[in-house]
DNA sequence: TGAGGATGA
């Protein structure tokens, strides 16, 4: 990502050798934060109490200046660590490339990160940053982390999955570590047990994590939650009344002005509010925050067309669309300086709020809305509708203003509406499909789910739906148990459970290459780039990848002809301009390079993994009829019949559903399909869709069909 | 017959 990670502001320190001007520099900024000032009074915290909740406004330096007190203070003898988890990777490695330089050394020795596909850490990192999903990845293999003493969870509030996961298990890690070993705890049983089995692949110094300490007591852990300020009273009841500091932040004032009557049309009122300020306020930037592409296309396109009413010298008006799915090159244009006496006016989806930090704004418009994703377990269908932000959402919103210079946020809603807002965001784990993190949790030995001890439990609904799933993925037993050896393998695999499963058959189907490319591309956000205006122009350049089986085969041949084209040009030895020369074939085919990129760091990953767990990666050549079975076999609860009307029946839910335009099979409408996402948008769309014969669900999954 | 908010392993 081409961005600054949200929490500390930019360093005035350059990408230069260290000098003692610039050590100068450093120590002075350092002791100019306002955390600077408590340290002691934090450190004493830290020793009375084993969980510490501090809650830090932005700018405070509490991210890169908390694990150096700590380190200074000795929490780092006789080889521990202290771990800090940030839920985006982002953040991970620019705070950690930081704390590197204010300490004065080279990343991955005392101070390093680590994050999927990218690890800079060595035996003697000892402040360690990572994304708080690989942490509960080390958890499987390391049940009581046990090379840690204090584990730092920032940005707690951000409730991802993640975060309330890891929440709820260090905390039960807290008190395992408490037991002498040996005794009963809540974690591990299962956990050590896998580790048996894999022992291994994970080599001595994982195998034996317990053994050999039998009797003897580990070391405490501290635990430090981080968090915004609304928030910090549910994570202080949730740990039994933890104590809660407060550090002070360093914002500039930003002026919050709603408006005096509800606005009918909230694209209108940004328009008029944008020229607003274009034509009254003094120099600075515009952030505008919308709910998707769409609107943000829009609003380009009518900013320019009014600002062809405006007379010449007024129109130095630069508005430049930023949004997930955007190609880096172009998302890279909303960080560029704009020509002099032109103000930009970015407009962006929430991706703004906190994954990336635009300099130079000094105007945030924040229409009241966000487009969030719900999930119901009862139809296995996700939605995708605009709501009214919440007010953390919205402060968030509003401080971006402030970061260089005071500020002003203009709130397209009356105060009186303000009020009404949630506090909160609904945690994502009351939101998405569970599958995945009960299998984890199954994994690290814990067996009673629904009396799990998360901050918000799901519904149980959710629960009993995801545990039936992974039982008809053949992950559970009967009794609700990791099944032997699936459910150990599934829960190894970093991948939703379906992918895993499909895996695996894809094992005995003989197409596990076919299929772990195929899981590699499903996973990543889409593989293609669709640029609206040249949608016609995307289809016929992307023509002679399309499969008339459907969108798995296609994405194979993505896959494949780009492999082959990197070959081409490797043996043609041009070396450092491979990059270059991918980006530029990307282009052409209108493929996301990211997305690609992405999806070649999964399969490699993927693949280490499965041969790890003794697979044999072949292929079934040109068969692709093996290759669609297995599909079936692996996505058999992910099937759709068409009707006579042309619509599709979802035949695990019932919902009547539609192939998705953008599916090679949009036009073609076979009879019977398998799908991977079934999402709710203007219509219910399937997408993801590959033809199979509809007698193949009773024959590949017959527990499932045969009945019916 | 017509379109994908953001993260992460």
């Amino acid at each position: 990502m081409p961005s600054m990670a949200q929490g500390e502001p930019r360093s005035s320190v350059q990408n230069s050798k260290p000098n003692f001007s610039m050590r100068q520099k450093i120590t002075e900024h350092r002791k100019s934060l306002p955390i600077a000032s408590v340290e002691k009074r934090l450190i004493e915290e830290v020793r009375k109490n084993d969980i510490l909740i501090i809650v830090g406004e932005t700018g405070s330096g509490k991210t890169t200046q908390l694990p150096q007190f700590l380190y200074n203070a000795g929490f780092c003898r006789e080889g521990k660590m202290i771990g800090i988890t940030q839920p985006r990777r982002i953040a991970a490695v620019t705070v950690a490339k930081r704390v590197a330089e204010e300490c004065e050394v080279q990343l991955g020795q005392k101070v390093g990160y680590s994050i999927r596909f990218d690890d800079t850490t060595s035996n003697v990192t000892r402040l360690k940053y990572m994304t708080d999903g690989l942490l509960l990845r080390e958890a499987l293999l390391d049940p009581h982390l046990s090379r840690y003493s204090v584990i730092i969870v920032d940005e707690a509030h951000d409730r991802s999955v993640h975060t309330d996961v890891l929440l709820a298990l260090l905390k039960k890690i807290q008190r395992a570590r408490l037991k002498p070993i040996g005794e009963k705890t809540e974690i591990g049983h299962m956990a050590l047990e896998m580790q048996t089995k894999t022992r291994d692949e994970n080599g001595p110094q994982q195998n034996g994590v317990l053994r050999g300490c039998q009797g003897r007591k580990l070391s405490p852990l501290k635990l430090i939650i981080m968090s915004a300020s609304l928030d910090a009273r549910v994570f202080s009841e949730y740990y039994g009344g933890a104590k809660a500091v407060h550090v002070q932040g360093r914002q500039f004032p930003v002026d919050i002005l709603y408006t005096v009557h509800p606005e009918s049309d909230y694209i209108d009122a940004a328009l008029v509010t944008i020229f607003q300020i274009h034509m009254e306020e003094k120099p600075g930037d515009i952030l505008v925050f919308l709910t998707g592409q769409d609107e943000i296309e829009s609003v380009e396109r009518l900013v320019q067309e009014r600002l062809q009413h405006l007379p010449e010298e007024k129109r130095k008006l630069l508005p430049i669309p930023i949004f997930s799915a955007l190609p880096s090159e172009q998302q890279m244009k909303a960080f560029a300086a704009a020509p002099p006496g032109f103000r930009k006016v970015i407009l962006a989806t929430n991706i703004a709020e906190t994954s990336i930090t635009i300099p130079g704004i000094r105007y945030v418009i924040d229409p009241g809305f966000v487009k969030a994703r719900t999930y119901d377990p009862r139809k296995g269908m996700e939605s995708l509708d605009v709501v009214p932000a919440s007010k953390a959402q919205t402060l968030q919103r509003s401080g971006r203003a402030g970061r260089e210079v005071p500020g002003k946020c203009f709130r397209l809603y009356p105060e009186r509406e303000f009020e009404k807002l949630e506090d909160s965001t609904k945690p994502e784990i009351k939101r998405c499909n569970l599958s995945n993190i009960i299998l984890q949790l199954k994994a690290l030995g814990i067996e009673d789910i629904i009396g799990f001890d998360f901050i918000d439990k799901p519904s149980s609904g959710a629960i009993v739906k995801a545990l039936a799933e992974l039982h008809s993925l053949g992950a559970l037993t009967d009794d609700g148990k990791l099944e032997d050896p699936a459910g150990y393998q599934m829960s190894r695999l970093p991948l939703e459970p379906i992918y895993s499963k499909a895996l695996i058959l894809a094992n005995q189907f003989n197409c596990l290459e076919e299929m772990l490319i195929t899981v590699a591309v499903l996973t990543v956000e889409s593989i293609f780039y669709d640029p609206r205006e040249k949608r016609e122009e995307a289809r016929t350049a992307r023509n002679h990848f399309a499969s008339v089986e459907g969108d798995h085969l296609t994405y194979l041949s993505v896959y494949r002809e780009s492999d082959e084209f990197l070959e081409k040009k490797n043996v043609a030895g041009s070396g450092n301009n491979i990059d270059k020369i991918m980006k530029k074939w990307c282009k052409e085919n209108f493929v996301n390079s990211r997305s690609l990129k992405h999806a070649r760091d999964i399969y490699r990953q993927i693949r280490e993994h499965v041969v790890q767990m003794g697979f044999n990666v072949s292929s079934c050549g040109s068969d692709m009829l093996e290759f669609r079975r297995c599909l079936a076999a692996s996505f058999f609860l992910k099937a759709a019949q068409r009707q006579l009307d042309g619509t599709y029946r979802a035949l695990e839910s019932g919902e009547i559903v539609h192939i998705h335009p953008t599916s090679v099979l949009f036009r073609a409408k076979p009879e019977c399909v398998i799908f991977d996402e079934l999402m709710q948008t203007s219509k219910k769309y399937i997408k993801n869709v590959t033809r199979i014969d509809p007698l193949w669900l009773a024959e590949l999954a017959p527990h499932h069909y045969k009945t019916e």
